[in-house]
This record gives structure tokens, C-alpha cells and sequence, in this order.
DNA sequence: GCCAACGTTGGC
DNA sequence: GCCAACGTTGGC
């Protein structure tokens, strides 16, 4: 099993939206490094850091899983969504998206600069300088670091 | 709102 | 294939 994290600003879609849908697909995501690792990493099962970016503070929300491997991003095709790209097409389609559920919320939010102090997440792709993946990989010891902060 | 970092685009 | 210009991300 892999463990990853997957940002997402809250007034677009936050955790609580998820929670309130049981499920949802992880649409519009356009850029390459990301689209390869839905559609290539992504495993089911596959354990999810659900982080709020882009909002004060920045904070993992809580905890979801992957429940559908990577498949085509619909939104590209749909000339009315905002995610829409011409130059991806069905039969070959350029971005690929996985579906996540809820697995539990925080106890409490893991803020970014708490995790920032904690120096047992040094390395943490998250935490270094420049680091925009809007999903990137998490070490199975990372994880369980910020699972734990997140207890009460 | 600022701006550093990074990715993408497109002319050459 | 280089690289300048531009757009986006996202913390602060």
C-alpha cells in the first residue's frame, strides 16, 4: 500500500464536501507529473492525506483512500466545464483523474506550520521550498506521524 | 495583494 | 532544442 497527499483549496471543494458526497472523482487536474501518478501509482486502497490549501492555515483536513484507479477526466472533453482541454480527446485522452472516499476526519486540523516544527516530516515533499504538486507521494512513516498529531 | 518558484508555450 | 515570456500555485 502507498501513501499520498492531495491538496484541494476549501471553497472549492472541501472536506466536508467529501464527506457529504461518500465519494467524488478528482477532476481537473492539469499538470503532467500529477496526471502520472493517478494513472500510474495510484493503487486501490491507496491512503490519502486530504490538505486544504490556499487558506489560513493551510492544514490536513483529515484522511481518504483511493476507490477508483485512474481513468480518463471527463471535464476535459466537456467544452463548458472550466477544466475543459481541446487538446485532449476520447480516444486518446490527455488527463486522467482517480475517485476518493472519506476514511476518517482529523480529530484535530495538522497545520502546515506545525508540521513544518515537527522535525520527524524533514524530507517531506509537502514542506520543501517550491513544492506545488497538487498530489504527491507520502512516506508510510510521514504518514503515520501526521495521523498521530492529528489525535487528540 | 505580493511574489518566489515552477511549468508551459512558442518563436527562433 | 534553447530560452524568454507568460500563467499558475500557494504560502505569507
Amino acid at each position: 500500500m502507498k501513501y499520498w497527499l492531495m491538496k484541494s483549496e476549501p471553497h472549492v471543494y472541501s472536506w466536508d464536501d467529501l464527506e457529504n458526497d461518500g465519494k467524488t472523482h478528482w477532476d481537473g487536474v492539469r499538470n503532467y507529473q500529477a496526471r502520472n501518478i493517478m494513472r500510474d501509482d495510484m493503487k486501490n486502497g491507496d491512503m490519502v492525506l486530504y490538505y486544504h490549501s490556499n487558506c489560513k492555515p493551510p492544514h490536513v483536513a483529515g484522511i481518504a483512500k483511493i476507490c477508483k484507479e485512474g481513468y480518463p477526466d471527463f471535464t476535459a472533453f466537456d467544452p463548458n466545464s472550466k477544466y475543459f482541454d481541446p487538446k485532449s480527446d476520447i480516444d486518446n485522452p490527455r488527463w486522467i483523474m482517480v475517485d476518493i472516499e472519506p476514511v476518517k476526519k482529523m480529530d484535530k486540523n495538522v497545520n502546515l506550520s506545525d508540521m513544518r516544527e515537527n522535525s520527524l516530516l524533514d524530507g517531506m515533499p509537502l514542506l520543501m521550498r517550491g513544492q506545488r504538486l497538487s498530489v504527491q507521494p507520502v512516506s508510510e512513516e510521514h504518514f503515520k506521524i501526521i495521523c498521530e498529531m492529528g489525535e487528540n
